[in-house]
DNA sequence: AGCACGCCGACT
DNA sequence: GTCGGCGTGCTC
């Protein structure tokens, strides 16, 4: 009997690919072990088994498979079953799935290596320029990389030379796969094997009285482990003796120490002992009593609780109980919550049981949390991590908890598949039998709707910590205060007024600017003409800081221009302004102080948020201008005031939710103000203070909120009364993508009728040199979905098989929102 | 997605 | 006249 078995390979293709397989193999693998494969003519890949089966292909024959990588799987059967449902609902392939499940270490492609083939002797008039070059390389290096040739011959395309090379037989060429991850092994040592004897350490340090140095390294090699009691590291012995390494290897070339390894985490908690988890105060008792009996009904619970409620202690008391009784526990915050902050504070109550996982981590941490949420490893309990998350290998998971459930960054919208996390885990914890908690201050109109339909418990939290008040929100009209010259640039006199009084007190002010940058458009005043970016369809935007005009979308940047670039006018002003404009404001206006600046500009590196932040809690700043970056999970004890900016501009973005956001953006800033035990005190600077949306923030009034939106959701039939499918076409030709974006369209309104929209230009309309157009499905609740899906791959296949219109990109986004 | 094969413009 | 551009098709 022959053996096949059928591996997804991590490319964008719909189809699994069957390989031959031997006996033995056959008994040997099981699903989720990963195989190299040849795949085309020359390339290997990682893919990974689903199945395996004796049903030879039909009309091709299959390939041998190249090499085992695995011992045991290292995906699970869950697993499979949660990126199947993944790839179905967000109509991507299942390879799409497998490559953003999966660390890249564990994706291992082939690389092409050549080499020198010895036995040819050849005339040096054989060989052309370039070729002679590659041949003279592998005189000095025995074997070079494609990188490398790129390198050596300064060009882009080397195969041409390669294929030449190949055909003169002067050299040979190889497919070699690295194993990326490498365990991190620390170097520890002991005392050598010939020195246990008391006789023979006596001679030993007889003949080390003349090198004192090599002398004290053994002692403190004694004294240390001594103490210790356990295996000494070679970092630590040097540390403790201050003897350089290359004293020890001498020791060690003398076999008077001897070396070995140990295989370690590079994600290490190092901290003390774990704190008994805090008291909850009676509205926190109350609302955990809700959860666990809503729970008993009911697979999802809401937790809708104000900011600065404690919700975490909430969650805190809910893992506990899981790890009581053994279970496994997903954490899932937004990227920027997802601070040291936090992590330290569920640190304290459950150590080193704590896993983070995080997009700033190399692939290799990766790896181990992985390996170690797979073995359901003691360090791997309760996992904290963003969205990627939900697609680690849980063994046995009893509770997911997606905070700041609200979250936007929930939804991968880049590469496939483009997946929300929230409803990821949801489907994630129902494999496992088991219970999701959604938590926020202000939920996502889905998931409020959501539970007031029953579909999700509901449980409320009305009540700030320490029974500290909701902040003081005051509305400022800036419209007026132009009109009576009570502004100084972006400051309104109310503003600047309640900034002194906190500053007076000495406590701590932020300012949010939904923007960063200074100034995003600079226009001549004398012709209106104002850059562009020469790839997308937008005008570039003014960064002081460098002197620089950015392109938020490609990364384009040049100098600014003292001069416009179309009619030589020297006057170009700025128009509109982002938060290096308001951080420079307010340093003028209170020079005294120290103002900082937080958004993505100020925040690059593995540690430049954690700076800031640090500085703010030690009170190094007093005035933080940022981004929404502020919004999430940080609790500022000192912080009284808080001011908007500007709200006009969020709520006037063109989109559907943008007084969703908006509400949700000021409602989150807002409760950064008076955490502790004074109020705190907000301004929102607007031209419009009578917005509806405003009005709720000012008096907190999520309910009338969801209602009003929750009724123009239901006239303009958007999300969560209807579904939605975004369609996405993408081709660097204009009319190309027009003719192809018309054509997508008729089809589908054949079959949805009214409920397509567009097609449509996004508001930036090239990006990266792409011309792009948008078609919007609108899915009643009575429709089937996945009969809608159905409906979709089948246009979108027939639209691909149209020559002209193959080169166009299509990109499929199911609730794109 | 990569990568090979195959057909048209700017250089020796 | 070639080199190299990228359009098209296929991968078990």
């Amino acid at each position: 009997m022959d053996y096949f078995i059928n591996v997804i390979l991590p490319i964008p293709l719909e189809k699994s690919f069957t390989y031959a397989i031997t006996k033995a193999e056959a008994d040997f693998l099981k699903p989720g072990i990963r195989v190299s494969v040849p795949f085309g003519k020359s390339k290997i890949y990682t893919a990974l088994v689903i199945e395996i089966h004796t049903n030879a292909p039909l009309v091709y024959e299959a390939k041998e498979i190249h090499q085992i990588l695995d011992e045991v799987p290292i995906v699970t059967t869950e697993q499979l079953k949660h990126w199947t449902w993944i790839s179905n609902y967000y109509m991507c392939t299942l390879g799409e799935v497998m490559r953003a499940a999966l660390p890249s270490a564990f994706i291992l492609e082939s690389e092409t290596v050549i080499s020198k083939n010895d036995e040819v002797r050849l005339n040096d008039e054989d060989l052309k320029d370039d070729e002679f070059i590659v041949y003279e390389a592998l005189h000095h290096q025995s074997s070079l990389k494609i990188q490398d040739l790129m390198a050596i011959l300064d060009k882009k395309n080397v195969l041409p030379v390669i294929k030449r090379l190949l055909e003169k037989n002067v050299i040979s060429v190889q497919e070699e796969i690295y194993e990326k991850y490498k365990p991190k092994l620390v170097r520890y040592v002991k005392l050598g094997t010939n020195y246990s004897s008391e006789k023979s350490l006596q001679n030993l340090m007889e003949d080390l009285s003349r090198a004192p140095k090599q002398r004290d390294v053994v002692m403190t090699l004694f004294s240390v482990s001594a103490q210790t009691k356990k295996p000494v590291k070679v970092s630590d012995l040097s540390l403790e003796s201050g003897a350089s390494s290359s004293i020890i290897k001498t020791l060690i070339d003398k076999s008077i120490l001897e070396e070995y390894h140990i295989q370690t985490d590079r994600v290490q908690y190092d901290g003390g002992d774990n704190e008994a988890s805090k008291h909850l105060n009676e509205h926190q008792n109350k609302a955990l009593s809700n959860i666990s009996e809503s729970f008993e009904n009911q697979n999802i619970t809401l937790l809708h609780g104000v900011t600065s409620s404690g919700k975490t202690e909430v969650y805190v008391k809910l893992i506990e109980a899981q790890l009581n009784v053994n279970k496994q526990v997903l954490y899932l915050l937004p990227e920027i919550a997802l601070t040291t902050q936090l992590v330290e504070r569920l640190q304290n109550y459950f150590g080193e049981k704590v896993a983070v996982f995080h997009s700033k981590y190399s692939s290799h941490e990766r790896v181990e949390v992985w390996n170690n949420v797979l073995h359901n490893a003691p360090t791997a309990q309760v996992i904290l991590g963003a969205r990627s998350s939900v697609l680690l290998p849980f063994q046995n998971l009893g509770l997911i908890i997606v905070d700041e459930e609200h979250e936007s960054s929930y939804k991968q919208f880049d590469p496939a598949p483009r997946y929300h996390a929230r409803d990821t885990a949801i489907v994630l914890a129902s494999i496992f039998n088991s219970k999701t908690l959604l938590g926020s201050a202000t939920p996502s109109l889905e998931s409020y709707y959501n539970a007031k339909q029953g579909k999700y418990g509901l449980v409320e939290l009305n009540h700030r910590y320490n029974n500290v008040l909701m902040p003081d929100i005051e509305l400022v009209d800036i419209k007026d205060k132009h009109k009576r010259k009570r502004m100084q640039g972006h400051f309104s006199d109310r503003l600047i007024e309640e900034m002194r009084e906190t500053l007076k007190n000495n406590h701590q002010i932020i300012l949010f600017q939904n923007r960063r940058g200074f100034s995003p458009i600079v226009e001549c005043q004398t012709c209106g003409h104002s850059p562009q970016c020469p790839n997308c369809d937008v005008s570039l935007t003014f960064h002081q800081y460098r002197n620089q005009l950015r392109c938020h979308y490609c990364g384009y940047h040049t100098v600014m221009p003292k001069t416009c670039d179309a009619c030589g006018s020297v006057e170009l002003d700025s128009k509109g302004f982002g938060t290096e404009q308001v951080e420079q404001e307010a340093k003028l206006l209170f020079p005294d102080h120290n103002v900082a600046r937080m958004d993505l500009d100020t925040t690059r590196g593995k540690y430049g948020y954690e700076k800031i932040i640090t500085a703010l809690e030690q009170g190094e700043i007093d005035i933080l201008v940022g981004t929404q970056m502020l919004t999430k999970g940080l609790d500022f004890r000192n912080v009284k005031l808080v001011g908007i900016m500007n709200a006009d501009n969020m709520l006037n973005f063109p989109d559907f939710r943008a007084h969703e956001r908006s509400y949700q953006l000021m409602a989150q800033v807002s409760g950064r103000a008076g955490r502790t035990e004074e109020r705190g005190k907000v301004l929102i600077q607007t031209y419009n203070p009578y917005h509806k949306i405003l009005q709720q923030v000012s008096t907190n009034n999520y309910q009338q909120m969801f209602e009003e939106q929750l009724d123009e959701r239901h006239i303009y039939k958007y999300p969560p009364v209807f579904r939605m499918i975004k369609i996405t076409l993408k081709h660097k030709d204009y009319n190309r993508v027009n003719i192809g974006a018309d054509w997508y369209a008729r089809s589908l309104r054949t079959v949805f009728d009214a409920h397509v929209l567009g097609p449509e230009y996004p508001p930036v309309a090239r990006i990266r040199n792409q011309y792009l157009k948008h078609i919007l499905v609108k899915i009643p609740q009575k429709q089937s979905l996945s009969k809608t899906k159905e409906a979709i791959i089948k246009i979108n296949n027939s639209f691909l098989s149209v020559k002209d219109f193959r080169a166009i990109r299509v990109i499929l986004n199911v609730d794109n929102y």
